[in-house]
RNA sequence: UGGGGUAUAGCCAAGCGGUAAGGCAUCGGACUCUGACUCCGACAUUCGGUGGUUCGAAUCCAUCUACCCCAGCCA
């Protein structure tokens, strides 16, 4: 019986492996030219101060997937270089949603903070070759001195302290003596490059903060352009793949590199970031939504985390597959998230039990149905899949209909229930609308119809056609759930453009940054207390997904689901060609 | 107005000098005991604009335009 939960279709085989886009086009020239000896060997690299989205699945997908296409690797580590912001809950999240995706970095699991010893010694021979020296200006003053985008900066007052006062001063700046701020280690670069990052930037900046892995050992922390190149390169990485808003970090990138490794030598490739209709995927603002209660937490099935997704009920294979459609290029580009959408219910369709459930439902009495009597029907469980084989269901003379099934006065194309019309009610007999029942205040309480006994699925008469099919929960079997209807939590297609005309802007418009929060959706969820739906369900297990057939897919609450308080979540409902054609009149 | 990028259909996106892949969306139609699925069909004489090179240009050159990113001791 519990079979049926468990019957879990074959996944499908991902073909799309040959495909093209831009950095495989370098790595497949890269691999006949020999570079690197054939070696291909990428990283995922999240800081750990935040959930998974699914902009960071299309990178994880990006680095996993094109190593496993090329026969190379792809490292885990996280990019922990900034105590202040990184926290242990982070790092076990982000572990658990890649390997829920469905990749694994092996035993090649690796934090920034590993190498924060070779990256002092990295910077101390930057120091002894003059091409890093220590600051004493304020944070302010390095902003004044670094010049704007039109106009070149000054030399900082201390960039010419001799080799020896650097090492002294950066030894002591890692041993405590100065509080933060007071000093900083920077590149000796290019005041006047046009590229401002190549302004004899920050390596390591002091910071008296203990570290989640370090803990008090460091008081001075190296910085991202500093730390993540040689990371990359302390790792062999040879594809070290980013988003769009690093490309002028890159020739800084090479300039470390260039500086201070021998031998291969990783190059930084950048893709545009993903952004999704509806759906907002800046960490600043998802933890704005988690931390203001606009959502009960990471894993609200609302969020455009993994774990919000895990939780919604989205299949792993549904992201990937995602992932792989959307393409990499380097174009800025919103998908329309009727594509992810769409990768789910593909496959959805392919796995899920079928069963039936009523959300919202009316009493519907057979009235040439013997009191007390009931019939066990067999009802298939998957048409898409034969092997998840048949379930038997309950028929008797009371039972439920949803209500918006049934219309007493109802438009020329309308399939379902109406006065004196048949319908069938899936997997049992043709019945016939003879009556129908309302209480004072004119609601509909029953719908009182009679039954074709000859038109049993599977029987003699079976073949007589009608025009709808409806599902249906018999009352001698149904159970009671709870149904949350999740919606999106953003109905704009694009929450985080401002509302405000860029032309208007004043200087004063700090709170512009919680604009979107005035687009959040008000029915992003609607709960459905009273449900009623087949009592194989009450035996779901918490994250199994279903098919409530003519309505959608579902999913048992991960967390709140039990035999006793049956909970369900709406994954996404099914395509309505009805609905639409309704909106339409 | 400095530097770095990007422009191919409603949305993604291939294309790499030989005459515009594919997917999503949309619109028909077939099938259907899920108004689902599936299937069949339609959907860029044109690649941001303009000039040029060439027998031939989305691809090469010039120029213009639009949009994105950069002035953290964040990543």
């Amino acid at each position: 019986m519990i079979n049926i939960i468990l019957c879990w279709g074959v996944t499908k085989i991902d073909t799309s492996n040959t495909s093209s886009n831009f950095i495989h086009n370098i790595i497949r020239e890269d691999l006949k030219m020999n570079k690197y000896g054939g070696r291909v060997h990428t990283r995922f690299p999240p800081e750990p101060n935040g959930y998974l989205h699914i902009g960071h699945a299309k990178s994880i997908c990006l680095n996993f997937g094109t190593a496993e296409e090329f026969g190379g690797l792809c490292n885990l580590r996280f990019d922990d270089t900034n105590p202040s912001q990184e926290d242990t809950e982070f790092v076990e999240a982000i572990k658990e949603d890649i390997r829920w995706l469905g990749f694994s970095w092996g035993d090649r699991l690796y934090y920034a903070s590993d190498y924060f010893d070779q990256l002092y010694e990295f910077a101390v021979q930057l120091i002894k070759k003059g091409k890093a020296y220590v600051c004493d200006l304020t944070p302010e003053q390095i902003r004044e001195y670094r010049g704007t985008l039109t106009q070149p900066g000054k030399e900082s007052p201390y960039r010419n302290r001799s080799i020896e006062e650097n090492l002294d001063l950066f030894e002591r700046m890692k041993n405590g003596e100065f509080p933060n701020g007071a000093k900083v280690l920077r590149a000796k670069i290019d005041m006047a490059s046009p590229n401002l990052n190549m302004r004899d930037p920050v390596i390591y900046r002091i910071m008296h903060e203990p570290h989640h892995r370090t803990g008090n050992k460091w008081c001075i922390y190296p910085m991202y352009d500093f730390a993540h190149p040689l990371s990359d390169a302390i790792e062999n990485i040879t594809h070290s793949i980013c988003t769009l808003e690093f490309e002028d970090h890159r020739p800084l990138y090479d300039w470390f590199i260039d500086n201070l490794i021998t031998g291969d030598k990783p190059k930084q490739y950048e893709f545009a970031r993903l952004n999704l209709t509806k759906t907002v995927t800046s960490k600043r603002k998802l933890r704005k939504l988690v931390e203001k209660g606009y959502v009960s937490g990471w894993d609200d099935p609302r969020m455009p985390t993994l774990a919000g997704y895990r939780r919604r009920g989205y299949t792993p294979e549904s992201i990937r597959d995602f992932c792989n459609r959307i393409g990499v290029a380097k174009a800025n580009s919103t998908v329309d998230i009727a594509l992810l959408e769409h990768c789910l219910r593909e496959d959805l369709n392919a796995k899920a039990p079928r069963v039936m459930a009523v959300l919202d439902p009316v009493k519907v009495v057979i009235t040439n149905y013997p009191e007390g009597q009931t019939e066990k029907l067999e009802a298939e469980n998957n048409p898409e899949n034969p092997a998840a084989g048949h379930r038997q269901i309950l028929f008797s003379r009371n039972l439920f209909i949803e209500r918006e099934d049934f219309m007493e006065d109802p438009p020329k194309n309308y399939f379902r229930l109406s006065p004196g019309k048949e319908v069938r009610l899936k997997h049992a007999y043709i019945i016939k609308c003879e009556q129908v029942i309302k209480d004072e205040e004119g609601k509909i309480v029953e719908i009182h119809c009679t039954y074709d006994p000859d038109t049993k699925s599977g029987g003699p008469a079976a073949g007589r056609k009608v025009k709808g099919t409806l599902h249906w929960v018999s009352e001698a079997e149904a159970i009671n759930a709870e149904v949350r209807l999740y919606d999106y939590l953003f109905l704009d297609d694009e929450p985080e453009a401002s509302t405000y005309c860029e032309v208007e802007l004043e200087p004063d418009q700090e709170e512009d940054e919680d604009d979107f929060l005035s687009k959040l959706n008000p029915n992003s969820l609607k709960i459905l207390k009273n449900c009623k739906v087949e009592s194989i369900l009450r035996d779901a297990l918490p994250g199994s997904k279903f098919q409530f057939l003519r309505q959608g897919y579902f999913c048992a609450d991960l967390k709140d689901h039990s035999p006793q308080n049956p909970v369900f979540n709406r994954i996404v409902g099914l395509k309505d060609s009805w609905a639409k054609a309704k909106q339409k009149k």
